[in-house]
DNA sequence: CTGAAAGCGCTTACAG
DNA sequence: CTGAAAGCGCTTACAG
């Protein structure tokens, strides 16, 4: 299949009458080309098919034009978002993905960071469910510049964006007072830290007061959902609106209701969190609250573009994207 | 941050008192070391924490262990799953993927195949709605190998797999006939070719009989899906099961059902196609036809890896991948 | 069992 | 405006 040897620059200039430092400037620009040397390469260059070998310019420049992203799981749909904002914004500069999976292992984690190093990446974007600065190490040392996403403090080498889990808590809980409510109830997971106990927390701040009894932690699965709702339910004066930890214990909790014969949202007001693709389409649709991840990927871009070109090496970032609201039918 | 130049193969010879060229044997295995010398070789990678460069290493190599995956559209779940299986059958063997996304527009398509050319990678993966052996042709002229996901034909150089849409079609419909169906509609698409004209294919020959206004055409949406389903709700002898091209088209046809006071799969059963993480979630949950995207990600793996391994240059494959059915609540 | 040397295909000081 | 040469960091014939 493979015609013989590729053709090289010293093929394009043999052919121009030229030496392959022109032909590399011709391509670069980076120093000035008679008009009639220019025309002349270039028409072999079409005539031959020739490209550079990047393989060989990155060797030379030291520059892969290569990014990597390392998620946990690209099945889970915030991931694809975050590569497709993360591509949106690098693409046009030509900057390739390199995509890793490691299934929130730590060994599949160190493994990956570890190849991707070797590979001579240019930045590095590290998501993890609980990432921490340990875990890109090695990128930092060999002085490659790396986002974590979902992490909780910057460290130096390292800039770290994450949802404002909080402030989605606080803003969700808002929405809802806004809209009427007093009783509101939270249905989340196990014990912990992390984005799960930050909603909460916000919650509890746009609250003013701890409501009482009216948070109930089961697992973070659609049958936790039905489970808590059906507590919540269950109590003497039930809340007439439910917070749930993420849209598929919220569709859960729509279970559940439906199941006791209640409408939503006339009877109980359901509201979740992240809002993945079912969330529009079950039914009553779901009203949610989003981190646009889409958006967060093109930020990330951003920064790590930012650092990519060293225009001034300011201090490790961190960044908190502000949810908002997507309005649908259940609250 | 870079603590001055990387160490290189150079240095741990030096340090070990031997040539690169043992340190090479060493790490590679390819020729007898003897003990000392592997030992301490070893010990002095580990003290300077050297590996090796793999951009250096693909030059001399002319191999990237690097593989393209270009899709129209990362955040289509059915992607990811794809990429997914694709990972885990690579990995392993120390491929990585670059990833491509096209949006399906023919400009971005040829740009990002010659980047992956330019960038000298291993093999190629090219999906796309309607994908054509044009499209990779300069990959093929490259001498990669490259795998055509949803196309029609194999041609030299270029394997072909794709979901058989035809014997989902008919699988779908034999499913319904089993539980006792005799009248069932089909909401489709504009007229075309392609997947959704398969499966319409494999309905009709499941059927035997061509069935007389039981096909309605609309759009791929979920409101294409109500309308449809309102349409053949207006029947003067409606269908008592009716089958989706996909299933957010079917998602749209439960509204309808519901709009009308019905129930599903009392009152009418919807089958839908392609298994989205929705149509478990939904309400009834949606009775549906698979093709495990995952599965097929990792059956083009298996291809490359054997195309790469060059094991017998066979010739051409097209592979179809059979459907199974994802039994639920809506039939 | 081990090493010197060539070469993969570029870019970029250096020199004119 | 242009070229010869070095060098990025490896692997692999070739030689002993």
């Amino acid at each position: 299949m493979a015609a013989g040897r590729r053709v090289a620059i010293s093929d394009v200039a043999a052919r121009a009458g030229v030496s392959p430092t022109t032909v590399s400037h011709v391509l670069s620009g980076r120093r000035p080309v008679s008009e009639a040397t220019r025309a002349r390469v270039r028409s072999v260059m079409d005539e031959l098919g020739w490209a550079p070998n990047e393989v060989a310019r990155s060797l030379r420049t030291q520059r892969t034009r290569t990014i990597a992203l390392i998620v946990p799981d690209i099945t889970n749909p915030f991931y694809p978002s975050v590569a497709r904002g993360l591509l949106d914004v690098v693409s046009e500069p030509g900057y390739q993905v390199l995509i890793g999976n490691t299934d929130g292992e730590p060994r599949a984690e160190r493994d990956l960071v570890a190849r991707m190093v070797t590979r001579s990446v240019d930045a590095m974007v590290f998501a993890g469910y609980y990432s921490k600065a340990a875990d890109v190490a090695p990128a930092v040392a060999a002085g490659i510049p790396v986002v974590l996403m979902g992490g909780r403090k910057a460290a130096p080498g390292i800039d770290v964006l994450s949802s404002d889990d909080l402030a989605a808590g606080e803003l969700a809980t808002r929405y809802l007072i806004e809209r009427g409510y007093r009783r509101i109830g939270f249905i989340t997971g196990p014990a912990g830290d992390g984005p799960p106990a930050d909603r909460v927390l916000g919650y509890r701040r746009a609250l003013g007061s701890a409501p009482r009894g009216l948070i109930v932690r089961e697992e973070f699965s659609r049958a936790g959902g039905t489970a808590g709702m059906r507590k919540l339910l269950d109590l003497a004066h039930p809340p007439r609106a439910v917070l749930c930890t993420n849209d598929m214990v919220a569709i859960g909790a729509l279970d559940a209701v439906r199941d006791r014969g209640l409408r939503v949202p006339d009877d109980v007001a359901v509201m979740g969190f992240d809002d993945i693709e079912a969330a529009a389409l079950v039914s009553p649709a779901l009203t949610t609250v989003s981190g646009d991840p889409r958006e967060q990927g093109r930020s990330v871009g951003r920064v790590l573009l930012g650092r990519l070109e060293g225009t001034a090496p300011s201090r490790p970032q961190r960044i908190l994207f502000a949810p908002s609201v997507v309005r649908r039918d259940s609250a």
